[in-house]
DNA sequence: CTGAAAGCGCTTACAG
DNA sequence: CTGAAAGCGCTTACAG
C-alpha cells in the first residue's frame, strides 16, 4: 500500500491542505515548506490516488478513444497520435473498439463508463445523424474523421469531398479519362463513403467526364481484401478504364495486389491513387499515391477540443476543418 | 450530473446496501426487492461511479498496455486482440506508448497512474533484465513478447529461439544454402533480436552450414526503412546469398520492395521469409512467407494471467509460452 | 501563507 | 434478507 496525504502531511509537520497544494503545484506556498513536502514526498514515495482526485474533483484526466478496429493502419496511426499528444498534455488514453458495429457503437454513444472519462473522442461508422442528436450523455464528445456537415456535435474531419475531388483531379490531370471508383457504400447509410463518392463524380462532371455506373465499385469495409474483391469484379465486369480512385490506402493494396497478378501495368495501363497516407503505401510495389490527412493535426486538434469542453467551454457544436496533401508516388507517377 | 446509488435508494425505499446489493448481482436480495430498485435504477438511468468504486474497492476495472508505438502492425494487432478480450473479461484498457526508450520504459516500470490501474501488460523493448528485477511496485505486471529466460516476473511470448529456429529451417529446406539474416541488433542489449539471432545461428550449425558474419545485417528497429537501409547495405557487400530470414516482417516487407526494384526475383533468386504474422504480409509483392505467433492467444493468456495476479493468485514468476506457426507464402513458395 | 472539516459515491464489516 | 455507519484519499470552500 502506498503512502497517502496524509501520512505526506504527518512527516513533514504540515495539513494536508498544505501537501496539496504542494502536490497541485499552488504559487501560495513558502519554500521552506515545499521544500519539506517535497522531501517526505519523495521519502514516502508518494503518489496522488487518482480515484480520490477523481471521485473529489470529477476529473479523472482520462478521455475514451472509441474506433472501430487497431488493425486498420489508419486508425492506428491515428491512436498512436492521439495517445502521443494526449500524454503530453497530461491525459491518458483508454481504448474502445467497434468493430464499426452500430450496437456497440450505440452503446458507446450512451456512454460507458461515465464518472471514469473526462471525455470521449469518437470515430464512429454506423451510426447515423439521427442516432447522434439522440444522444443524452453530457460527457464532452469530440467527433473524428466524420464529417456528413450536420452532425449534431463537435468534430474534427479533413473535407472529405474535397480531398476525394482532389485525388480525381489528380488522375484526370495524368489524362486519364476512364477513372472507376472502389469503395462506395454497399448500404445507403451516411458517412464519408459518400462523401468521397460526392467528390469523385463532382470532379469527373467538372472535367467533363462521364461518370459511368459500372466503374464504380461498392465494398463493404475499406479492407485489403474488400479491394481485391472489389478489384476482380471490376475486372470481370469488361469495362475498359485507365485509373482508379480507391477511398482508401487499404482499398488500394488490395487492388494494387489483384492487378500485378493479372499483368496489368500500374500507373502505365492503370493509374492509382488512395486516401489515408498510411505508411504501408510507401512500401507496395509500385509505391502507392495518396491523399494524406494530416493525422497528426487531426489529434491535436480534437484532443485541445475536448479539453476545452472538458474545461466548460460553452458553445454550439464546433467544426474543424484539418488539411490534407496530395502524395505522388509511383502508382500514379509520370510513366 | 447522474443519480447515485442514495438517489437510487430513496426512490426504491430501501438502503444503500440493499442497492449496492443489486447493482453488484448478490444473490441473497428478496425478487420483489430487486425488482423494485432495478426499476429505480431504470427510472433515474444510474450508472456507478467507477472512481468511488475504485477508491472503495482498490479495483479500477483498469489495465494498462505499454508498448513501444502502435504504427507498428504487429503492435496494433496485439493491442487489437488485449483490447478486445480484456473487454470480453470486463476489464477496460488503457494505453501507454514508449517508442521502446528506456527512460520511459523506466518510467511505465516504476508505475505511472498507480492506484489507478489495477494491473499492467508490457511490452518492453531496451528494458534490462536488471532494470526489472529491480522493480519496486506491487501492481501486477505481465511482460510481453520478451522472453529471454530469466525475467524476474510473469512473462508471456513465443519461443523466440524456435521460431526463429523454424524460420530458418523452412529456407534450409528450400535448398538454400547462404542464408542472411537481417535484424541483429545494433547495440549489445538484452532482447527478442538476440534470441532470434541464436535460433537463427542454430538452424544454420544444425545443418552444417556455415555462419558467415557478413550475412549478419544490424539494424537499429524492425521498421520497413531500417529493412530497406538494411537489404541495401547486404547488396553493397557484394556477398553471395539466396536466402534471408527477417526478424519481423516490416523488416522484410523493406527488404522485398529493394530487391524487386533491383530486379531481383523473390524466391527464385532469393527467398524470404519474415516473423510476425501481420496482415499486410498476405498483401506483399510477392506476399511473404511468415512465422506467426498466436496473438490471439497471447493476449489471452496475458490477460487472464494478469487478472489472476490482480485477484490475488501468489506463485513464482510464471512463464506461458505461445505457440507459433510457419506461415508458407509466395516469397519462399516453390518456384 | 496554513489548518480543520466536510463530502465526492461507493463497499464492507457489523448488527439485527 | 436488510439497515446504519465508517472510511477509501482527495479537494474545496471557509476560517484565521
Amino acid at each position: 500500500v502506498g503512502a497517502s496525504l496524509r501520512d505526506v502531511a504527518t512527516r513533514a509537520g504540515v495539513s494536508v491542505k498544505t501537501v496539496s497544494n504542494v502536490v497541485n503545484g499552488y504559487v501560495h506556498v513558502a519554500d521552506a515548506t515545499r521544500t519539506r513536502v517535497q522531501a517526505a514526498i519523495d521519502e514516502l514515495d508518494y503518489r496522488p490516488n487518482l480515484s480520490a482526485r477523481s471521485l473529489r474533483g470529477g476529473r479523472s484526466g482520462i478521455i475514451a478513444l472509441a474506433l472501430p478496429d487497431l488493425r486498420v493502419p489508419y486508425f492506428a496511426e491515428l491512436a498512436r497520435a492521439v495517445v502521443r499528444y494526449a500524454e503530453e498534455r497530461g491525459q491518458t488514453v483508454l481504448i474502445d473498439q467497434t468493430d464499426g458495429e452500430r450496437d456497440r457503437e450505440l452503446v458507446v454513444l450512451a456512454g460507458i463508463r461515465t464518472h471514469l472519462i473526462d471525455g470521449l473522442l469518437f470515430s464512429p461508422l454506423a451510426l447515423t445523424v439521427h442516432d447522434m442528436a439522440g444522444r443524452q450523455t453530457r460527457t464532452p464528445m469530440v467527433l473524428l474523421g466524420e464529417r456528413t456537415g450536420n452532425e449534431p456535435a463537435d468534430h474534427v474531419a479533413i473535407d472529405n469531398v474535397a480531398a476525394a475531388t482532389a485525388a480525381t483531379e489528380h488522375l484526370i490531370s495524368l489524362g486519364r479519362t476512364r477513372i472507376a471508383a472502389i469503395g462506395y457504400p454497399r448500404e445507403s447509410i451516411e458517412g464519408t463513403g459518400w462523401l468521397r463518392a460526392e467528390g469523385y463524380e463532382k470532379a469527373l462532371r467538372a472535367a467533363g467526364l462521364e461518370v459511368v455506373q459500372g466503374l464504380q465499385v461498392r465494398t463493404h469495409w475499406f479492407t485489403r481484401s474488400d479491394g481485391a474483391e472489389a478489384m476482380a469484379e471490376l475486372l470481370e465486369s469488361g469495362l475498359p478504364f485507365d485509373a482508379i480512385f480507391c477511398f482508401s490506402d487499404l482499398l488500394a493494396v488490395g487492388a494494387l495486389r489483384v492487378m500485378l497478378e493479372r499483368g496489368i501495368r500500374v500507373p502505365e495501363d492503370v493509374a492509382v491513387i488512395g486516401l489515408d497516407g498510411i505508411e504501408e503505401g510507401r512500401y507496395t510495389m509500385p509505391s502507392l499515391s495518396t491523399i494524406a490527412p494530416d493525422k497528426e493535426a487531426i489529434a491535436c486538434t480534437a484532443v485541445d477540443l475536448l479539453l476545452e469542453r472538458i474545461g466548460g467551454y460553452e458553445a454550439p457544436s464546433v467544426e474543424r476543418v484539418i488539411p490534407h496533401q496530395l502524395v505522388v508516388r509511383e502508382s500514379s507517377g509520370s510513366a
